[in-house]
DNA sequence: TTAATGACTGTAAGCGCTTACATACTGCAC
DNA sequence: GTGCAGTATGTAAGCGCTTACAGTCATTAA
């Protein structure tokens, strides 16, 4: 069954066929119906390999992230799927997790597949760490537009929808400073360039307040709930003093409400908590937990958006931001 | 860049560069290296529409679900797509979301993809309510092999792979009510096979006990902390009496944790509940919440390696069966 | 020596589609 | 009637690959 099968049952060429699937204008309406009919008749369906091989483009942008089973990361890569396919695109899933060499292998497996394009989702991509090469993403880029979303890397046909962390993380310290916080301890899961920013947002909040921060007040980790929840009972039972605690993903913000339940700590009494990534999980605990919105939804679609435009012809900004909110519930003052 | 231009490279045929590619065994060492060299050098990848055409498959499966940012979905989704990439296989991702026709569409979509089966991921695609047609996913099977993961529907070319719900609540409920329960609410999400099994385990057990569930027992209603919490509230408030609660998803029991924390109802003292899924929001709640382990990556990995088996051509049985867990936490009092 | 065998390699025919180009036809101005 | 533009359709050349089939060559048995 294929376009000459139609062609027959027609009676027209198979050009005129082709012409009729791709909505080419020249072909009358009475040949035109005659093979909308046919290809009714026949029940067929244009071999994709084939369309592919002629117009070398499949219709189906890869979507790679870490692990599409964290709750962020399932949002963005949800957001990303129902815009592409809004868009006529099909979405090539791939999960590396964090082996850098995965990374690069899975990348360059994707371009071989001849994706029309790439969406690296979370910030595990690139990394701010000198040691890390991120150059395999910006070869990569030669062959095909990629999109970081919530990553930064510069480089041609490389485009980036970021969330203005710093400034989230900022504004959200200081209103714990304001609040009266002496002591915040920051916990912070990666070295990717929105890790570094969300770190440099919570600096830049003390030192503004003329406040140094002692080592132990910033925690890298991943992210896990008993891994917060053992670093502060490990700080608690050394005595050292704290009253705020600001996490970059929610489930080790929820370490730390745990924390406080097993110690009789009152939040937001005696320490506030604040999340990051506004998930589930911030409904789950008790108090509700107060968590920073990164607006998973808009990065997404943003992204999708960008690419249609990139690969459309239209140029786009390289860089493009979104803006974060605090969602305040029930684990801080204000 | 195409394969001739390696064949000139290397000296050698086109068809011999094929093979090379293919792994075919008649080839001799030296022009192996030759062509491999060549490849190198030239950096060549092969086209994969021209593959395609020519083979007729892309080795690339569709996984489809409803919402891939579904806790449970997401963790599916996640296994699936490793597993299939330890097969050499891509995974085209598309979400449906509840709507009937959206399912119809985007499973002939995906046929249209000449995807080399699917993975039905969830168990909303098939639906025991007679009013609701599956004969679309039957049509569909004869085009390629489908797999239910957590479903069941009867038909050529469909494999399923369940979970022993049915038992999993009957036990369950069986517990409960050997430690004194008398009046078990039960929340399901949905009149999937799945989520009539698990129903039918609820009622079972209570039959088995001698009990008959009033109708405010059994509660339908959207996965969603607050409905859940809601429902329950409105019980409490009409004063109608109930001791535990078993729901088919941890959201709605993390509702039910939180009904109780703002009631002042001692968990688990004055109520028991249990969570099904065993999900992140499992231990998010104080106190944590007992829960029934699916087991997904289970469930996932088996849908895979029987879609592998069909197809390499063997006979693999049409339903399979992984058995849950209750995993005790906090809520219970066994 | 000859023929048969087996290992290796090349030739060329597709696979089903798109599309540049050629052709046929129509209507209209002159 | 002639010429021309415009519209509609057909022809055929790819796209880059796989693979059946046809060699070629060295080795071995008769």
């Amino acid at each position: 069954m294929n376009i000459y099968d139609v062609s027959k049952k027609a009676g027209v060429s198979i050009a005129t066929v082709s012409r009729v699937l791709n909505g080419n204008s020249n072909v009358s309406d009475k040949t035109r119906s005659k093979v909308l009919s046919a290809i009714k008749e026949l029940d067929y369906t244009p071999n994709i390999f084939a369309r592919g091989l002629g117009l070398n483009t499949m219709k189906t942008i890869g979507i790679m992230c870490t692990d599409s089973s964290d709750t962020y990361l399932a949002n963005a890569v949800y957001y990303a799927e129902q815009t592409l396919r809004s868009f006529g695109y099909d979405a090539l899933l791939c999960c590396t997790g964090n082996d850098y060499d995965n990374k690069r292998k899975y990348l360059s497996l994707l371009l071989s597949k001849r994706v029309d394009g790439i969406i690296l989702v979370g910030s595990q991509f690139v990394s701010s760490d000198p040691a890390i090469d991120n150059t395999y993403i910006i070869e990569a880029a030669s062959e095909m537009p990629i999109i970081l979303v919530n990553g930064y890397l510069d480089g041609e046909n490389i485009y980036c929808v970021m969330c203005d962390d710093r400034s989230a993380v900022y504004s959200s310290t200081a209103k714990l400073i304001e609040s009266g916080v002496k002591k915040p301890v920051y916990f912070y899961t990666s070295t990717s360039t929105s890790g570094m920013n969300k770190l440099q947002g919570f600096r830049d909040a003390l030192s503004d307040a003329g406040m140094t921060p002692d080592k132990k007040q910033l925690h890298l980790c991943t992210k896990n709930i008993s891994k917060a929840k053992d670093y502060l009972t490990a700080l608690y039972n050394e005595a050292f003093y704290f009253d705020a605690v600001l996490a970059s993903d929610d489930s080790l913000a929820v370490g730390a409400v745990k924390f406080a339940y097993e110690h009789s700590v009152k939040v937001p009494d005696e320490l506030q908590i604040i999340g990051y990534n506004n998930s589930v999980l911030a409904n789950c605990t008790e108090p509700e937990l107060s968590s920073i919105d990164s607006k998973v939804e808009q990065l997404s679609t943003t992204a999708v958006s960008l690419l249609m435009q990139v690969l459309s012809g239209n140029s786009v900004p390289k860089l493009n931001t979104v803006t974060a909110d605090l969602i305040k519930r029930k684990t801080t003052k204000f």
